[in-house]
RNA sequence: GCGCCCGUAGCUCAGUCGGACAGAGCAGGGGACUUCUAAUCCUCAGGUCGCAGGUUCGAUUCCUGCCGGGCGCACCA
């Protein structure tokens, strides 16, 4: 927590105390409007009525009981019965150097006290290879992984991969048939990378795995398939920037036993119940709409039942499990919290965000993809055409409630409709002033020594408000698991960088003036200089956290 | 039919725990580079926050209903 609102959230219970008003949360929020300072609470809009009195004059009796306060400049009264707090020109001078000190640790805290959180995303079966549309799991989970690590979890990137049951036979028997140039049977898998992989296959590994019955050889040839596909989807999504921590495969939970023992579990919990020859689990006690299936009237488990293995494992590793799941899978928040009580756990510990589907269109028009040829678009076209930030930064900046139209036509238009340059721009800016000063010998001294309290222009004044927010931009965001909060700042910021540098020089000097004018100049290139530097620093750590490149020159 | 999500400027979208005049980018009109990167800045125009009620000192935000759109409701995987 910033030192700053900490201390101003203290001073306003301790004169509400003195008031013998009623103790409240101040919830000190940043006005929008820069003429209302830098902090507000509007606790006395809020207590007014406990107190019975008229809330401006019980924000006026906070703001006279709160005496002198350090760092704060003025505390004043405005609107219904806002208390808005100013900051002092040490304050300011006090945040340069603060963000100078933490360098990359600015913006990050301790709040999640070393908690351990898995996040579970993207999980794309390896059928094939990623659509862009998983492109905005990978980057969402992978950003939201980010900033859990930036405010003190212990965070496990985590990818579930299918390689048993149905689907890979399935898979299995499209690469044989593939293999043999027939052609493809009603539900097999389609589309130019079958054919290619089946090629891949026999080159690996010799006619022997392609040799024999389909249906006897499906099953063998499917895992093949899924190991290879499984590499070519891990190279992707690290042409994205993600990388994950743990791969865990379903057969491996077969295999260690995992399976047995999580039925085991759950049947000895009592929330088991044999209908109709098979196993259901009572999930409905635990607000599911239905009872689920986890072992069929033929003995078969369900994907359900290593879905509940999955989870046994990983609640044993983590303190707390996020899965991040396209709206398709909505259904499975209920029976996935409920199979977490099954099992005797706190379905709290089990968080499921949902985030809603990519619509493509390009120029305006929808993508028709085609299931029966698949067609379909990969994150590794569009990446060849625009590289991974432009597309990270697509996913990032919009809310995961609402539905994304991507518009190929803009997001590989290397224009200025993607605005991570706008704040990439802003970052290359500081560095080539940083250029500018070693190539003009300009020494910006310690930025202890700066007089920092120079810095008093708007448009200085703005770059500070601005350079105060992240610490409280990463904590929401995080909380919220909404990445566009950080996205949002970074534009913000990154405009107010622009404006000041319209308005504001940093390397002045003028060889002409006398000895006293040159010192001043200097004085003020330097606070400028420590300003930017900050400036530039603050960009980076919030691009750091979106996993989006800063770079010097573009 | 039931459940989840969405509806904000021409377009794509922000809007934090209910708070101060509802914001940004793009598109459109008009301006600014002999000086640290014009991938920038300034300015104008653009809104019944889907509709109707309710709660509140205060509602884009919370509640109810309706309209419109997306997704889901398997002994499928």
């Amino acid at each position: 927590m910033d030192p700053t609102v900490a201390q101003l959230a203290a001073a306003v219970r301790a004169a509400l105390g003195r008031l013998g008003l009623p103790d409240g949360d101040p919830a000190l929020e940043r006005p929008k409007d820069p003429d209302h300072g830098e902090w507000a609470t509007t606790i006395a809009l809020r207590v007014a009525r406990a107190a019975g009195r008229p809330p401006r004059e019980v924000a006026a009796d906070l703001a006279a009981a709160l005496g002198d306060l350090p760092e704060v400049a003025a505390v004043e009264v405005a609107g219904p019965g806002f208390v808005n707090f100013r900051l002092s020109a040490a304050a300011r001078a006090a945040l340069v150097r603060r963000v100078l000190a933490e360098g990359e640790a600015y913006g990050r805290s301790a709040l999640g006290a070393g908690r351990h959180v898995n996040v579970e995303f993207v999980s794309a079966n390896p059928t094939g290879p990623l659509h862009l549309g998983s492109g905005r799991w990978a980057a969402t989970g992978d950003a939201i992984a980010a900033l859990l690590d930036a405010t003190g979890h212990r965070v496990t990137r985590e990818y579930y991969v299918n390689d048993v049951g149905e689907q890979v036979r399935r898979f299995g028997a499209s690469l044989v048939r593939a293999d043999r140039g027939e052609p493809p049977a009603e539900d097999d898998y389609r589309g130019p990378h079958v054919a290619a992989l089946a090629a891949d296959l026999r080159a690996a590994h010799g006619g022997a795995l392609l040799t024999g019955d389909v249906d006897a050889i499906a099953d063998a040839v499917g895992a093949a398939g899924v190991d290879a596909m499984r590499s070519r989807i891990e190279a992707t999504l690290a042409g994205l920037g993600v990388v994950f921590d743990v791969w865990t495969r379903e057969g491996s939970l077969h295999a260690s036993g995992g399976l047995e023992r999580a039925l085991t579990r759950l049947r000895d919990g009592g929330h088991t119940e044999e209908r109709d020859g098979a196993l259901f689990l009572r999930t409905s006690a635990f607000g599911d709409d239905k009872d689920r299936v986890l072992v069929r009237s033929d003995g078969r488990p369900t994907y359900f039942a290593s879905d509940c293995a999955y989870l046994a494992d990983k609640l044993g590793r983590a303190d707390r499990c996020i899965y991040l799941l396209g709206a398709d899978h909505h259904g499975y928040v209920a029976r996935l919290r409920a199979a977490a009580a099954c099992l005797g756990e706190d379905p709290d510990r089990v968080e499921i965000v949902i985030g809603q589907l990519v619509n493509l269109l390009r120029d305006g028009q929808p993508v028709k993809l085609s299931k029966r040829s698949g067609d379909i678009v990969t994150i590794d076209e569009v990446l060849e055409e625009v590289g991974p930030d432009v597309l990270r930064y697509h996913f990032l900046r919009q809310n995961l409630d609402t539905t994304m139209d991507l518009d190929l036509a803009v997001v590989t238009a290397r224009s200025m409709e993607n605005p991570v340059y706008y704040v990439q721009y802003a970052h290359a800016r500081v560095a080539s002033l940083a250029r500018q000063a070693v190539e003009r010998g300009f020494d910006p001294g310690d930025p202890a020594d700066a007089d920092l309290e120079l810095l008093d222009h708007p448009a200085e004044l703005a770059l500070l408000r601005a350079l105060s927010g992240l610490p409280h931009v990463v904590a929401d965001a995080a909380e919220a698991r909404a990445t566009q909060r950080l996205t949002r700042y970074a534009e913000d910021l990154a405009g107010t960088f622009h404006r000041f540098y319209a308005e504001c020089r940093v390397l002045v000097d003028d060889p002409d003036a006398d000895e006293a004018a040159r010192a001043a100049l200097l004085a003020c290139s330097r606070a400028r200089y420590w300003l930017v530097t900050a400036a530039r620093q603050v960009l980076a750590n919030a691009l750091g956290i979106l996993r989006v490149g800063a770079p010097d020159r573009m």
